[in-house]
DNA sequence: GATGTATGGTATCGACTCGATACTTTTAAA
DNA sequence: TTTAAAAGTATCGAGTCGATACCATACATC
């Protein structure tokens, strides 16, 4: 049943001229801080290769939905983000097969069902050495900004973050 | 979420020079009735198209694992089934991503995300009219031999069942 | 019974996936 | 300074996958 579901659900998205997995990656790229927009943090999130993402972002560059730039600091970084069409594609895409399943659920089912995912995947990802992933906010990392006014900040980074960063999916986040 | 663990089940399996969607056509072979091993179910199953299918039970096929042969009463039908080396093959894989996953959570957590999964599966399917399956002996059609001795029966298709049957997935199947 | 339509399956095509391998550039460590 | 590690790209080949067109068989309606 896992594995049906999870094919119905890997397999969504061939809409647009777009295949499943770049549309994965948008909705990743949309929903990652700047720290984790990068073909390696892709990589990790899809649980592909380097060079499966490499031929990904490609593709998707050459439909002028991702833009490349380069990292000041460590020139060996590429940094990801949605151009304007990315955004406007994504904001018009249908509803995914997950989120048709989702939505007729009892909310006390989704909640249910959100923990146990999350003990599960949790669990594999640290049982294979794998990133878990995370929101910003949930970091033992994320130092919140008691006063209001200055920003929020990442104490193993060391760099300080605005409002939607701290509500991002980052490579580094450890829960709390 | 659902997402993410969707593109990690559905895309493992790249072992024996097999690729995931053919790994799951043999499992799913392997676990189902002999009313359900065919081209168009194979294609409900995995939610893909005819083509796609005929393609994947054609590579099977080169590679020896599996057999097709004609159906004496309805000429359309292909009947599929596992040859020797499929069986082999099959019980020799290594443990799926799913069950890695799944091995480690308490019984009780299996048993909550079962259901849950299956109420969410469920529902999707029958709102896309898509087949459930489920297994044979919990269909209404499925008419057990009370007194032992005798083989149950399928009311729909008016056979009978023996044991095996009875516990395989059917495409017919509809809950009791 | 003949005709029309639905059903089950295959063939072919093109864009793309994906891992494997080899490679370059850049950074960090010994 | 040498060495190793990390981030990314290029290229290759087998295979996926949907789309379209097509064939054979079964069934329904006249």
């Amino acid at each position: 049943m896992l594995t049906r579901a999870a094919r119905l659900i890997a397999g969504d998205g061939h809409a647009a001229g777009l295949k499943p997995v770049q549309w994965q990656a948008l909705r990743y790229l949309a929903a990652a801080n700047r720290f984790s927009r990068t073909p390696g943090a892709l990589a990790a999130w899809l649980g592909q290769t380097k060079g499966t993402v490499s031929q990904t972002v490609a593709a998707l560059e050459r439909k002028g939905l991702v833009a490349r730039t380069g990292d000041a600091g460590d020139r060996r970084l590429v940094r990801l983000a949605l151009t304007p069409q990315g955004e406007t594609l994504l904001a018009s895409a249908p509803d995914t097969i997950a989120e048709a399943m989702l939505a007729p659920m009892a909310p006390a089912d989704r909640a249910a069902l959100e923990a146990l995912l999350a003990r599960m995947l949790g669990g594999f990802l640290a049982a294979r050495c794998h990133r878990p992933f995370g929101l910003c906010a949930n970091c033992r990392h994320f130092r919140r900004d008691a006063e209001g006014g200055n920003p929020h900040r990442c104490a193993l980074l060391g760099v300080p973050l605005d409002e939607s960063d701290s509500r991002a999916i980052c490579i580094e986040q450890e829960a709390a």
